[in-house]
DNA sequence: CCGCAGATATTCAGATATTCACGTCCTGAG
DNA sequence: CTCAGGACGTGAATATCTGAATATCTGCGG
């Protein structure tokens, strides 16, 4: 359903917004979130692609927020990372489904629509600050970055 | 979002439930789906042991539905294929997070909770008889089963 | 110029999609 | 009752795609 690559994205994003002060090195993100370093880079790389994440090399260099945790929602990881792909067009290929899909496809889409809507009202900012549970993150519950 | 096997699995109902008269052989379903032959004797074995379709050999055999359309929504057939697993503990393995998960996969789950909710909204039969489209099906708008 | 850290490329492993061959069971005819 | 053919059942083999790991290159700062 959601794939590992969105995953560790929303991880990395989450534990960025975690620690806003100065960038974080890919292996401190690996580290902190319990991601793969390499693959994270590559995902950090998509991210920084689609502009949801600055990244400077050389040393103190690292990976940056864009935008605030309350401007940034998890559509956008997902969308940057493997994007839900709405369907537009029967896939059987019948003609005369351009406009208006079969219901079948129909309903499926609508389904899709229903996730894109849930994922474009959920903020990252929300995600720190949920009223519900207790602890603000997984892999770091409330702890300052050690230094 | 939707794999290519619950597509199959879900065109594959909907022509039985098109074609409710007598069993569907897995060429016919196959052929009117345009689904790989071999590749849909294998999904419908899948549906059988789910239990919702049942099947014939021999001469006149094949496959016919359990339920009604209207008793069948596409989280049946989902599920049988390949089921949406919810998030019921933390994937990063903290303690603590057994009953309560963390923030971003609570939000994650919810999600997943919605598109599970859609699809057992959705049966076969609305798909089959919706308002709003014109045609009942993608592959054979409206067509008498030739015998 | 040298080391740090991200960027890129290559490779590996696993899952998924697809095909094929053979076995097994059912039906209907003789 | 037997037999032949039709149709599902099962398993292995193949191809493709995605996830993951590794190694090398490029750019930045001191």
């Amino acid at each position: 359903m959601i794939s590992q690559t969105a995953e560790y994205a929303l991880r990395a994003i989450v534990f960025l917004a975690d620690n806003p002060t100065d960038a974080q090195t890919a292996e401190a993100i690996a580290k902190g979130t319990k991601v793969p370093v390499g693959y994270l880079a590559k995902i950090m790389q998509g991210l920084a692609r689609s502009g949801l994440v600055t990244s400077q090399r050389g040393l103190y260099g690292g990976f940056t927020l864009v935008l605030t945790p309350k401007e940034l929602c998890i559509y956008d990881v997902i969308q940057a990372v493997d994007p839900i792909v709405r369907i537009t067009h029967c896939p059987l290929g019948i003609e005369g489904h351009g406009t208006n899909l079969c219901p079948l496809h129909r309903g499926l889409d609508n389904a899709m629509a229903a996730v894109e809507m849930t994922f474009k009202k959920l903020t990252i900012h929300q995600l720190l600050n949920q009223p519900q549970t207790s602890r603000p993150l997984c892999a770091f519950p409330r702890h300052q970055p050690e230094e």
